[in-house]
DNA sequence: CTTGCCATGTAATTCGTTACATGATTCG
DNA sequence: CGAATCATGTAACGAATTACATGGCAAG
């Protein structure tokens, strides 16, 4: 359900073709709700379908069309109700600390070898993190700043100020899962002779 | 996927019921993957077919019987199988995160009011934790303690540490995800004059 | 004229959620 | 004898994954 409200989150920004939102979705709101494309665009058209945006078809080339959303007013309203609402809380749902719990039915050279990789990939999603982070407090972000074109500064403050604090808490998330890999190497040093 | 292997992963420390899978869920493994029962009884089902359980029906009062399922060698090894496999790192999916980072579209004083349930929803999820940490370290918790309880002491001790590596990971998850919360009512307090 | 990007999906399947549904047993 | 707990699901739906599928455009 959360696919809807991302995609509304990113459209109020600037309105955007499929592709555009494809695309723009990994460099942002994916850092919170990835989705892949096969399933945003039949996200799209059930969201046209259900008033929460509207197209505007633009010519591409010769023979092609392109569909540009824009959020209507009832989908801000639906968005902005959501925004409002009490946020149920997540269970957890991590293969990740399932199988750190059943360690001892592995191999430890396969456990620390996946640690490795564990590692290595939080180590990249961290630089992305910060990166990103970056664009964003200077303001060079390209949605970011499509975004805030129109507000005043009062207003532009606000929404860089709250993303911030959004990758502030990713990139907290991202060291203390590192921190839990570091630990995982020392138990198993300690656990299994070096 | 990992439902089948959080199951199988209950399932190594004794054979269970579907009820007693229900009820241990939610006091152990539910705490790195939840499932309502309604998941469970179709997956337990589903995994006998599979040939990865097998059950004992066992009489329960004058009419009733109840399913005990076992784990099979193919079940085993193919959880083994699983825990040596590579982890394919998981996408961010968390509303909480994506609200974050739109704050700016809600009032404020309804956003305090959220971070104020999912700070009280962390704090008890944190003392939960923080219980079944000191249950898995004194081994007074009762799934583990049928577990270890045919094990060598060199065994049990793996066993015993790698639960509480795992349980230690989600309390520092929750510890951060406090601190976020705290930065958060700081943000407020300075966006928009207490 | 070919490669890489722009553009938009469908189909099949599984996973997960929510609500509903039923009955037996044990204990006080 | 009534309440709590034991016991086991089904049905309907929506969300998500994975693989497949197609074709135009721009630039070197």
């Amino acid at each position: 359900m959360s696919l809807r409200y991302a995609l509304i989150a990113l459209l109020t920004g600037r309105p955007m073709t499929g592709y555009d939102i494809s695309k723009s979705f990994s460099r942002s709101v994916a850092h919170v709700w990835h989705a892949p494309d096969s399933q945003i665009y039949p996200a799209l058209n059930r969201m046209e379908r259900d008033g929460l945006l509207s197209s505007v078809e633009i010519p591409w080339g010769k023979k092609g069309t392109k569909k540009e959303y824009h959020v209507t007013d009832a989908g801000l309203a639906e968005f902005r109700e959501w925004m409002e609402s009490p946020l149920v809380p997540q269970w957890q749902r991590d293969p990740a600390y399932l199988k750190a719990a059943y360690f001892d039915f592995a191999d430890p050279a396969a456990v620390r070898e996946q640690l490795r990789q564990q590692q290595a990939y939080w180590e990249e999603h961290l630089a992305t993190l910060e990166d990103t982070r970056a664009t964003l407090a200077d303001r060079s972000h390209p949605t970011l700043a499509a975004r805030i074109a129109e507000l005043e500064e009062r207003e532009a403050e606000l929404t860089v100020r709250y993303k911030i604090y959004a990758y502030d808490g990713l990139i907290a998330r991202a060291r203390t899962e590192l921190a839990w890999i570091q630990d995982g190497f020392a138990l198993l040093d300690e656990l299994h002779d070096t």
